[in-house]
This record gives C-alpha cells, structure tokens and sequence, in this order.
DNA sequence: CGCCGGGGTGTTATACCATAACACAACCTG
DNA sequence: CAGGTTGTGTTATGGTATAACACCCCGGCG
C-alpha cells in the first residue's frame, strides 16, 4: 500500500503540479505555480516535498536542485535518471541491477550502502534527433 | 599531460586547501578558510573551482553542495563517491564498470550519455567500527 | 613610447535554494 | 473542557551561486 490518498491538501496540491509539469520543477518554480491557489511561502511547499519524498512518490534530483514526480511508484528506492541539457526531461530508470553492483563495490570497502543517487546528464532520444522535444 | 602546473594562483591556494582538508567542503566553507590568504568574495572561490573542476582536479560531489579534491586524478571522468553520512568522509571509486552497465541502459533508450553522478550514501568501514573517526 | 587586448582578479549586488522558529487552526480523544 | 497531534501560515535568516562591471598586469606591436 503505497500511496494511501491520505494525502494533506498542500502536498496534492504540489504533486499534481509535478504530475502535470512532467519535468524537475524546483522548490520556488513550484512556489510560484502555486501561489494562485493559495501556497505564499517556501516552507509550505518544502513540508508538501518532504511528505511526497517520503512516500516516494517524488524524486529529488540532486544535480538540479529540483524535484520530479515518480513515473512508476512500484520502482525502489534507488533508481536513476537520465536528464536532458537540451529539453530538461528526464527518465527514470530502475537501477536495481546498477544498485547491486553498487553494493558489492561498497561493500568491498566495507561501506554499507544507504542510498544510491545516479543521475545522467547527455541528451535525450528527440533532441538527437533534432526535434523540437516541447523545450 | 593533466595538470601541467599552470595553475592561477588563486586555483592553487583553492586546491591546497581541499587536499589538506581531505573531505568535501562548499565553497564558503573555502571561502572562511582562505580570507586569511586574501581570498574575500565567493565569485573569486567559483572561478578557481571552476578551473579545477575543467582539469578534473577537483570533483562536485552534488548531494552535499560541495568539493572534493580528487584523489587520483589518473581516474577517468565518471567517478563515484561514497560518503559517510557520520564522519563527512568521501571515498572515491573508479566506477567504469558502472559506467558502462550505465551507458548500455542509456543507449538503450536512445539517451547519450555525457557525464554520470554516482553517489552513495551510508556509513563507512571506520564508523561502523564503532571508531572515533575523528569526525 | 603609446596603444591595444586578453587573462586573471576584485567588488558589489543580486538571485536562487533551504530551513529555523514561532503562532494558529482543526481535529480527535478522554 | 484540557491536552495532544497534525497540518498550516508567517517571518526571518542562512547557505549556495552567479551577473555585471572595473581594474591590473603583462605581452605584442606600430
């Protein structure tokens, strides 16, 4: 039972500004998208963030200082993205095979792994192909 | 031919301070280190990062917001880094088969893959000991 | 010499990212 | 009603990063 619905309005509010942006939207991107429905300050949007995180169903991205709505929630904990410099888009990625190896090399240094961050920074499939890619 | 010593001063006193202080730091933690040595405003600690970060002498480690210096400098460019969320200590891996298993999946989905974050977070081999590790 | 250009630097100001601290309202419970 | 918990609003502040502009040093060259 992942997402229960039981969700505070603000953080609705917040994760379906992502769901629909479809892109990493930082904090204050967000602030500002919804200040028309009545979010006026940082801490707001950063309490909303941390419920979603928390559950999952939200990514922070740390090269961007910015956070992406989870495309398929059943994924782990330790995916990864792949992030476009042309059009910002990203993908997401299950990195359980990358993650296991990840362990083994940690662990060979005797480091116990908590948490994996892997982000891909190049360029997506449409903007190679010279297409508008919606940027 | 890597570093070839031609080095801004200002880059050198940057780099110094990394290498004897042997953990991340963010730049305003360079910055409070080096006032003494005439350094007084950020832009001038971003722009000797900046140089470092282009030889690949110094790394961005993303999910702290600081820098590294590197420790092998023979590594390639997609190195990893495990940091220990008790003691701030980084160590940094070679992750070139990572890299590779990474590029497959990026190919795969038509992405091209220009650089990769790999970041793990957990305890490492002294902490879990139970050590000080002077932290 | 006088002029110009580029690289590195210094400085001010500002933008962007994130959280501490406190107050308040809604709710549930005993 | 008292008291707790949870979510929220608000103000203020701290931490991260860069834009824009001025200056200096040094080297080439007429």
């Amino acid at each position: 039972m992942p997402p229960p619905d039981d969700l505070p309005r603000n953080a609705v509010l917040v994760l379906d500004f992502l769901l629909a942006h479809g892109r990493p939207a930082s904090a204050y991107r967000i602030l500002d998208a919804l200040r028309p429905r009545g979010i006026a300050a940082p801490p707001t949007v950063y309490r909303a963030l941390d419920r979603l995180l928390a559950r999952g169903l939200v990514h922070r991205v740390e090269s961007l200082n910015a956070f992406v709505a989870c495309a398929q929630p059943d994924h782990g904990e330790d995916n990864g993205f792949a992030i476009c410099g042309d059009c910002g888009q990203v993908a997401e990625f299950s990195g359980r095979a990358v993650h296991r190896a990840l362990g083994a090399i940690a662990a060979a240094q005797g480091f116990e792994l908590a948490h994996a961050t892997i982000e891909l920074a190049g360029r997506c499939a449409a903007c190679r192909g010279g297409e508008a890619c919606h940027g």
